[in-house]
DNA sequence: ATACAGTGAACGATCGTTCGTTCAATATGG
DNA sequence: CCATATTGAACGAACGATCGTTCACTGTAT
């Protein structure tokens, strides 16, 4: 009894959405290696290994292929959002974060993906929805951290812990941006941006 | 006399100033309206009221245009590079900044065009180099006036102060861009901001 | 008379999208 | 269980528009 609720795995279905997945794929290597605008949509069919016809059966345009990459990006905050979930003490956790963000963050292909979407998302308000909804889900889970802190006296007060996680996100990942454009590792920022960080929130 | 080294006031010359700088005026709102991959040649030649061939022969190509708009970013910054240069206590000195430059930076215009700039950079070398360069020598202004501050004792000791003023600058940055995106004014912002990058660095 | 700013038609390429067609996988009737 | 009807994924040619750039030409100031 196949119902319409439950998925039916047939292997027709399971190879649709293997394709689809190898078209965004492609996509983003597309984008990245061209940029949005430069980037055809021969090109994103070619090197998905799709005619071009077909990939207007699984994508109704250009544009909505990267939408979706935009909120695919969601999938890949998960981890530092557990990160900072984790109970222990303030300071520690957010240098944690720090570390392992930035780290995340300064890879150029992160980087180029973002900016391009960031790029887009002046002109397009899905697309910025999606951005910014990232971008909030990120700085709610550490501004938790952060009020955490606070009442556990391991932090000084801060008048706007919302405002103040977004402010840190954001040194973070302009300092990401530098370091990929500058092509240089973040080595020597890494220390700088983690002193200045924790001294901004120090008690 | 007339040097080929001194100008030529001549009547013709002056008009051809003239147009130019129309034609660059042209393509900066039609950026800020599109995008750069989004504006054609044509675009720009009849919003500022020349004629598509003619604008050939101001410019070589549209990549070069783009690119004296981003060369021509650096007059923006001569302000902000007096103000930092000035003789008065760090802090104070350094809150004036952080005040005038975050409110520069927001103006919708600023971020937009930053943003095609930054993007286009990724790719295009040259354009990348006057963004950097810009970024740098303001980065440069603000670490001699940390200097300055830590030497007199007003600021903590920093190891890096250029890497500092680069980080703080990116912070200024990145909460311009989001309140832009959000379309949000930046005054709550601005207290925040204030208030952690001046803690960044006291004493 | 010469040089050159100014013009817009024209070029070849490429853009995002649509279209008619093919054909293998599925559902249905016997 | 087989034969047949139906579906929709896959395809690439074709569409009209627009891209950045070139070029032959005109008008005018020197």
């Amino acid at each position: 009894m196949s119902e319409t609720e439950k998925a039916s795995p047939s292997v027709r279905d399971k190879a649709l959405a293997q394709r689809r997945m190898k078209i965004l794929e492609a996509a983003v290597m597309c984008f990245l290696e061209n940029g949005y605008h430069q980037t055809g949509v021969r090109d994103i069919a070619k090197k998905a290994g799709v005619s071009l016809g077909n990939l207007y059966n699984h994508f109704p345009g250009k544009h909505d292929i990267l939408a979706e990459i935009a909120a695919l990006e969601r999938l890949e905050l998960a981890p530092f959002l557990r990160l900072l979930n984790r109970n222990s003490v303030a300071p520690k956790l957010l240098e944690k974060f720090i570390t392992s963000y930035t780290k995340y963050v300064a890879d150029p292909d992160t980087v180029i993906l973002s900016l391009e979407i960031a790029g887009e998302a002046v002109r397009k308000p899905d697309i910025a929805g999606m951005f910014l909804d990232n971008r909030t889900s990120l700085a709610k889970a550490l501004s938790d951290l952060l009020d955490r802190g606070i009442a556990q006296g391991d932090l000084r007060p801060l008048p706007d812990t919302q405002e103040v996680a977004s402010l840190m996100i954001e040194m973070i990942e302009g300092c990401a941006y530098r370091c990929v454009l500058e092509g240089v590792s973040l080595r020597k920022s890494m220390k700088s941006l983690k002193d200045l960080l924790l001294a901004s929130v120090a008690k």
